[in-house]
DNA sequence: TATTGTTATACTCTATAACTATA
DNA sequence: TATAGTTATAGAGTATAACAATA
Protein backbone atom coordinates (compact mmCIF):
# COMPACT_ATOMS: atom_id res chain seq x y z
CA UNK A 1 0.00 0.00 0.00
CA UNK A 2 1.95 2.98 -1.20
CA UNK A 3 -0.44 5.51 -2.39
CA UNK A 4 -2.55 7.83 0.18
CA UNK A 5 -5.81 7.16 0.43
CA UNK A 6 -6.38 10.16 2.51
CA UNK A 7 -5.63 13.66 2.81
CA UNK A 8 -5.02 13.64 6.71
CA UNK A 9 -1.78 14.24 8.05
CA UNK A 10 -1.11 11.32 9.59
CA UNK A 11 -0.87 9.08 6.63
CA UNK A 12 0.80 12.20 4.91
CA UNK A 13 3.67 11.90 7.33
CA UNK A 14 3.33 7.94 7.39
CA UNK A 15 4.06 7.78 3.55
CA UNK A 16 6.54 10.48 3.62
CA UNK A 17 8.33 8.65 6.68
CA UNK A 18 8.54 5.66 4.70
CA UNK A 19 9.84 7.10 0.99
CA UNK A 20 12.28 8.89 3.06
CA UNK A 21 13.49 5.98 4.87
CA UNK A 22 13.86 3.90 1.66
CA UNK A 23 16.04 6.59 0.09
CA UNK A 24 17.89 6.32 3.29
CA UNK A 25 18.27 2.98 3.27
CA UNK A 26 19.50 2.94 -0.66
CA UNK A 27 22.07 5.21 0.62
CA UNK A 28 22.88 3.01 3.43
CA UNK A 29 23.34 0.29 1.23
CA UNK A 30 25.76 2.20 -0.66
CA UNK A 31 28.71 0.18 0.53
CA UNK A 32 27.68 -2.83 -0.77
CA UNK A 33 25.97 -3.56 2.85
CA UNK A 34 22.83 -4.48 4.30
CA UNK A 35 20.62 -1.18 5.17
CA UNK A 36 20.90 -2.84 9.13
CA UNK A 37 24.20 -3.52 9.25
CA UNK A 38 25.39 -0.14 8.21
CA UNK A 39 23.14 0.90 10.95
CA UNK A 40 24.66 -1.70 13.27
CA UNK A 41 28.27 -0.15 12.23
CA UNK A 42 26.85 3.58 13.34
CA UNK A 43 25.87 2.77 16.78
CA UNK A 44 29.34 1.16 16.96
CA UNK A 45 31.52 4.06 15.81
CA UNK A 46 31.30 6.09 19.49
CA UNK A 47 32.42 3.41 20.94
CA UNK A 48 32.68 -0.78 21.77
CA UNK A 49 29.96 -2.37 23.59
CA UNK A 50 28.16 -5.93 24.59
CA UNK A 51 26.56 -7.41 22.75
CA UNK A 52 23.28 -6.99 24.78
CA UNK A 53 24.10 -3.55 25.25
CA UNK A 54 24.09 -2.96 21.16
CA UNK A 55 20.72 -5.38 20.96
CA UNK A 56 19.05 -2.86 23.40
CA UNK A 57 20.70 0.49 21.74
CA UNK A 58 19.08 -0.67 18.62
CA UNK A 59 15.65 -1.89 19.94
CA UNK A 60 16.15 -5.26 18.62
CA UNK A 61 16.12 -8.89 19.65
CA UNK A 62 19.95 -10.39 20.57
CA UNK A 63 19.12 -12.91 18.28
CA UNK A 64 18.44 -10.87 15.46
CA UNK A 65 21.65 -9.20 16.69
CA UNK A 66 23.60 -12.22 15.87
CA UNK A 67 23.12 -12.79 12.23
CA UNK A 68 24.38 -9.14 11.73
CA UNK A 69 27.40 -9.56 13.49
CA UNK A 70 28.19 -12.57 11.38
CA UNK A 71 28.17 -10.62 8.65
CA UNK A 72 30.02 -8.01 9.48
CA UNK A 73 32.71 -10.06 10.87
CA UNK A 74 32.97 -12.12 7.88
CA UNK A 75 33.70 -9.13 6.16
CA UNK A 76 36.03 -7.88 8.46
CA UNK A 77 33.89 -4.45 9.40
CA UNK A 78 33.39 -5.70 12.98
CA UNK A 79 34.95 -8.10 15.26
CA UNK A 80 33.50 -9.55 18.54
CA UNK A 81 35.91 -10.68 21.69
CA UNK A 82 35.05 -12.31 24.97
CA UNK A 83 34.61 -9.98 27.92
CA UNK A 84 38.08 -11.18 29.96
CA UNK A 85 35.73 -9.84 32.99
CA UNK A 86 32.74 -11.97 31.94
CA UNK A 87 33.33 -14.60 29.65
CA UNK A 88 29.79 -14.97 28.65
CA UNK A 89 29.99 -11.39 27.41
CA UNK A 90 31.21 -10.47 23.69
CA UNK A 91 32.47 -6.94 23.43
CA UNK A 92 31.93 -5.46 19.95
CA UNK A 93 34.14 -3.46 18.12
CA UNK A 94 34.07 -1.46 14.59
CA UNK A 95 37.29 -2.32 12.78
CA UNK A 96 39.66 0.05 10.84
CA UNK A 97 37.68 -0.97 7.68
CA UNK A 98 34.50 -0.90 9.01
CA UNK A 99 34.95 2.72 9.76
CA UNK A 100 36.41 3.12 6.66
CA UNK A 101 32.92 2.01 5.10
CA UNK A 102 30.83 3.91 7.29
CA UNK A 103 32.39 6.92 5.98
CA UNK A 104 31.32 6.07 2.44
CA UNK A 105 28.04 4.97 3.98
CA UNK A 106 27.75 8.68 5.91
CA UNK A 107 28.63 10.89 2.66
CA UNK A 108 25.84 8.40 1.07
CA UNK A 109 23.50 9.83 3.76
CA UNK A 110 24.36 12.82 3.36
CA UNK A 111 24.01 13.15 -0.59
CA UNK A 112 20.43 11.33 0.32
CA UNK A 113 19.52 14.02 2.70
CA UNK A 114 21.11 16.56 0.69
CA UNK A 115 18.36 15.51 -2.01
CA UNK A 116 15.52 14.63 0.08
CA UNK A 117 15.31 18.60 1.99
CA UNK A 118 17.27 20.35 -0.73
CA UNK A 119 14.12 21.98 -1.51
CA UNK A 120 13.75 23.52 2.04
CA UNK A 121 16.15 26.18 3.44
CA UNK A 122 18.05 25.52 6.80
CA UNK A 123 15.23 27.66 8.78
CA UNK A 124 12.81 25.59 7.17
CA UNK A 125 14.44 22.11 7.53
CA UNK A 126 14.98 23.43 11.65
CA UNK A 127 12.07 24.34 11.57
CA UNK A 128 10.00 20.86 10.74
CA UNK A 129 12.65 18.89 12.93
CA UNK A 130 11.35 20.90 15.80
CA UNK A 131 7.51 19.93 14.75
CA UNK A 132 8.59 16.30 14.36
CA UNK A 133 10.25 16.33 17.94
CA UNK A 134 6.63 17.53 18.93
CA UNK A 135 5.18 14.24 17.53
CA UNK A 136 4.29 11.01 18.71
CA UNK A 137 4.76 11.11 22.16
CA UNK A 138 3.47 7.50 23.23
CA UNK A 139 3.40 5.30 20.21
CA UNK A 140 3.79 1.92 21.90
CA UNK A 141 0.65 2.49 24.36
CA UNK A 142 -1.37 0.80 21.33
CA UNK A 143 0.52 -1.69 19.60
CA UNK A 144 0.22 -3.87 22.37
CA UNK A 145 -2.52 -3.42 24.00
CA UNK A 146 -1.26 -2.21 27.00
CA UNK B 1 15.49 -1.26 14.51
CA UNK B 2 13.59 1.32 16.62
CA UNK B 3 15.98 3.98 17.80
CA UNK B 4 17.80 6.73 16.37
CA UNK B 5 21.36 6.08 15.45
CA UNK B 6 21.69 9.61 14.74
CA UNK B 7 20.90 13.38 14.86
CA UNK B 8 20.45 13.71 10.73
CA UNK B 9 16.73 14.80 9.92
CA UNK B 10 16.37 12.14 7.46
CA UNK B 11 16.37 9.70 10.36
CA UNK B 12 14.03 11.58 12.01
CA UNK B 13 11.34 11.91 9.40
CA UNK B 14 11.84 7.88 9.01
CA UNK B 15 11.34 6.64 12.40
CA UNK B 16 8.56 9.30 13.26
CA UNK B 17 6.43 8.50 10.54
CA UNK B 18 7.15 4.76 11.18
CA UNK B 19 6.24 5.42 14.99
CA UNK B 20 3.45 7.41 13.27
CA UNK B 21 2.17 4.59 10.88
CA UNK B 22 1.98 1.91 13.41
CA UNK B 23 -0.43 4.66 15.75
CA UNK B 24 -2.57 4.56 12.35
CA UNK B 25 -2.46 1.31 11.89
CA UNK B 26 -3.66 0.57 15.14
CA UNK B 27 -6.48 2.79 14.43
CA UNK B 28 -7.52 1.68 11.24
CA UNK B 29 -7.61 -2.14 13.07
CA UNK B 30 -10.28 -0.73 15.62
CA UNK B 31 -13.22 -2.35 13.29
CA UNK B 32 -11.68 -5.99 13.78
CA UNK B 33 -10.48 -5.58 10.06
CA UNK B 34 -6.66 -5.90 9.13
CA UNK B 35 -5.29 -2.24 8.26
CA UNK B 36 -4.67 -2.88 4.94
CA UNK B 37 -8.15 -4.18 4.61
CA UNK B 38 -9.68 -0.77 6.12
CA UNK B 39 -7.35 0.82 3.65
CA UNK B 40 -8.96 -0.81 0.74
CA UNK B 41 -12.59 0.27 2.21
CA UNK B 42 -10.91 3.66 2.28
CA UNK B 43 -9.93 3.43 -1.29
CA UNK B 44 -13.43 2.19 -2.53
CA UNK B 45 -15.12 4.90 -0.68
CA UNK B 46 -15.86 7.24 -2.71
CA UNK B 47 -17.02 4.75 -5.43
CA UNK B 48 -17.00 1.78 -7.39
CA UNK B 49 -14.01 0.47 -9.32
CA UNK B 50 -12.69 -2.96 -11.39
CA UNK B 51 -10.11 -5.06 -9.61
CA UNK B 52 -7.21 -4.11 -11.30
CA UNK B 53 -7.85 0.00 -11.27
CA UNK B 54 -7.66 -1.02 -7.03
CA UNK B 55 -4.79 -2.43 -7.54
CA UNK B 56 -3.39 0.39 -9.30
CA UNK B 57 -4.70 2.82 -7.22
CA UNK B 58 -3.31 0.99 -4.02
CA UNK B 59 0.03 0.57 -5.77
CA UNK B 60 -0.10 -3.48 -4.67
CA UNK B 61 0.24 -6.16 -7.08
CA UNK B 62 -3.23 -7.71 -8.43
CA UNK B 63 -2.61 -10.87 -6.79
CA UNK B 64 -2.21 -9.53 -3.24
CA UNK B 65 -5.41 -7.71 -3.90
CA UNK B 66 -7.12 -11.11 -4.38
CA UNK B 67 -7.02 -11.94 -0.36
CA UNK B 68 -7.61 -8.68 0.33
CA UNK B 69 -11.43 -8.79 -1.11
CA UNK B 70 -11.79 -12.16 -0.17
CA UNK B 71 -11.83 -11.53 3.65
CA UNK B 72 -13.74 -8.48 2.67
CA UNK B 73 -16.64 -10.60 1.22
CA UNK B 74 -16.20 -12.92 3.32
CA UNK B 75 -17.32 -10.09 5.73
CA UNK B 76 -19.99 -8.57 3.88
CA UNK B 77 -18.26 -5.50 3.76
CA UNK B 78 -17.64 -4.86 -0.13
CA UNK B 79 -18.69 -7.38 -3.28
CA UNK B 80 -17.15 -8.53 -6.75
CA UNK B 81 -19.78 -8.39 -9.32
CA UNK B 82 -18.83 -9.71 -12.93
CA UNK B 83 -18.70 -6.40 -15.48
CA UNK B 84 -21.08 -7.14 -18.09
CA UNK B 85 -19.31 -5.16 -20.60
CA UNK B 86 -16.17 -6.99 -20.06
CA UNK B 87 -16.46 -10.31 -18.21
CA UNK B 88 -13.12 -10.90 -17.60
CA UNK B 89 -13.32 -7.86 -15.03
CA UNK B 90 -14.53 -7.57 -11.28
CA UNK B 91 -16.64 -4.20 -10.52
CA UNK B 92 -15.50 -4.07 -6.82
CA UNK B 93 -18.27 -1.97 -4.45
CA UNK B 94 -18.02 -1.34 -0.49
CA UNK B 95 -21.33 -2.67 1.29
CA UNK B 96 -23.11 -0.94 3.61
CA UNK B 97 -22.05 -2.23 5.96
CA UNK B 98 -18.70 -1.56 4.81
CA UNK B 99 -19.86 2.14 5.19
CA UNK B 100 -20.57 1.97 8.17
CA UNK B 101 -17.14 -0.03 9.56
CA UNK B 102 -15.25 2.33 7.75
CA UNK B 103 -16.98 5.32 9.60
CA UNK B 104 -15.85 3.39 13.18
CA UNK B 105 -12.82 3.12 11.27
CA UNK B 106 -12.64 6.96 10.21
CA UNK B 107 -13.02 8.14 13.67
CA UNK B 108 -10.37 5.99 15.61
CA UNK B 109 -8.26 7.63 12.60
CA UNK B 110 -9.23 11.14 13.74
CA UNK B 111 -8.52 9.89 17.19
CA UNK B 112 -5.24 8.76 16.34
CA UNK B 113 -4.33 12.05 14.69
CA UNK B 114 -5.72 14.28 17.69
CA UNK B 115 -3.39 12.21 19.78
CA UNK B 116 -0.49 12.51 17.52
CA UNK B 117 -0.76 15.60 16.76
CA UNK B 118 -2.58 17.06 19.45
CA UNK B 119 0.48 19.22 21.12
CA UNK B 120 0.57 21.15 17.59
CA UNK B 121 -1.45 24.05 17.21
CA UNK B 122 -3.94 24.31 13.95
CA UNK B 123 -1.09 26.67 12.57
CA UNK B 124 1.73 24.08 13.06
CA UNK B 125 -0.25 21.79 11.55
CA UNK B 126 -0.48 23.40 8.80
CA UNK B 127 3.16 24.55 8.21
CA UNK B 128 4.02 20.56 9.02
CA UNK B 129 1.89 19.85 6.29
CA UNK B 130 3.31 22.21 3.78
CA UNK B 131 6.82 21.30 4.76
CA UNK B 132 6.45 17.78 3.82
CA UNK B 133 4.62 18.09 0.83
CA UNK B 134 7.97 19.47 -0.28
CA UNK B 135 10.05 16.28 0.50
CA UNK B 136 10.89 13.30 -0.99
CA UNK B 137 9.90 14.42 -4.99
CA UNK B 138 11.59 11.30 -7.01
CA UNK B 139 11.76 8.32 -3.88
CA UNK B 140 11.63 5.33 -6.83
CA UNK B 141 14.99 6.63 -8.50
CA UNK B 142 16.79 4.94 -6.12
CA UNK B 143 15.11 1.20 -5.31
CA UNK B 144 15.15 -0.57 -8.21
CA UNK B 145 18.55 1.25 -9.79
CA UNK B 146 16.65 3.16 -12.70
C1' DT C 1 -2.26 -12.86 -28.76
C1' DA C 2 -3.34 -9.83 -24.76
C1' DT C 3 -5.74 -8.96 -20.45
C1' DT C 4 -8.21 -9.98 -15.83
C1' DG C 5 -8.24 -12.26 -12.02
C1' DT C 6 -6.38 -16.32 -9.48
C1' DT C 7 -3.21 -19.73 -7.59
C1' DA C 8 1.27 -21.43 -6.29
C1' DT C 9 5.91 -20.75 -4.92
C1' DA C 10 9.68 -18.77 -2.78
C1' DC C 11 12.07 -15.39 -0.22
C1' DT C 12 12.62 -11.90 3.48
C1' DC C 13 11.63 -10.30 8.07
C1' DT C 14 10.37 -10.97 12.49
C1' DA C 15 9.00 -13.21 16.87
C1' DT C 16 9.58 -16.94 19.91
C1' DA C 17 11.39 -20.54 22.39
C1' DA C 18 14.90 -23.91 23.28
C1' DC C 19 19.79 -24.67 23.92
C1' DT C 20 25.14 -23.81 25.61
C1' DA C 21 28.37 -21.84 28.34
C1' DT C 22 29.37 -19.20 31.85
C1' DA C 23 28.26 -16.84 36.26
C1' DT D 1 19.27 -20.23 39.38
C1' DA D 2 20.13 -16.49 36.22
C1' DT D 3 22.41 -14.36 32.22
C1' DA D 4 24.83 -13.82 27.34
C1' DG D 5 24.83 -15.47 23.20
C1' DT D 6 23.25 -18.88 19.78
C1' DT D 7 20.27 -21.87 17.09
C1' DA D 8 15.91 -23.50 15.26
C1' DT D 9 11.25 -22.90 14.04
C1' DA D 10 7.22 -20.80 12.63
C1' DG D 11 4.51 -16.89 11.09
C1' DA D 12 3.49 -12.71 8.44
C1' DG D 13 4.39 -10.07 4.38
C1' DT D 14 5.79 -9.64 -0.26
C1' DA D 15 7.36 -10.55 -5.02
C1' DT D 16 7.17 -13.49 -8.94
C1' DA D 17 5.61 -16.58 -12.25
C1' DA D 18 2.39 -19.79 -14.06
C1' DC D 19 -2.55 -20.56 -14.94
C1' DA D 20 -7.81 -20.24 -16.51
C1' DA D 21 -11.28 -17.49 -18.49
C1' DT D 22 -12.37 -13.96 -21.56
C1' DA D 23 -11.42 -10.52 -25.06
Amino acid sequence: MAALPSDRLGFLLSFRGELTGARIRAALGVAGLHPRNAMTLMQLAPGAMSQRDLAAAMEVDPSQLVAILNELEADGLAERRRDPADRRRHIVKITEAGAAALGRVDAAVGEAERELFGGLTEAEQTLLRGLLDRVVVNPADHECGE
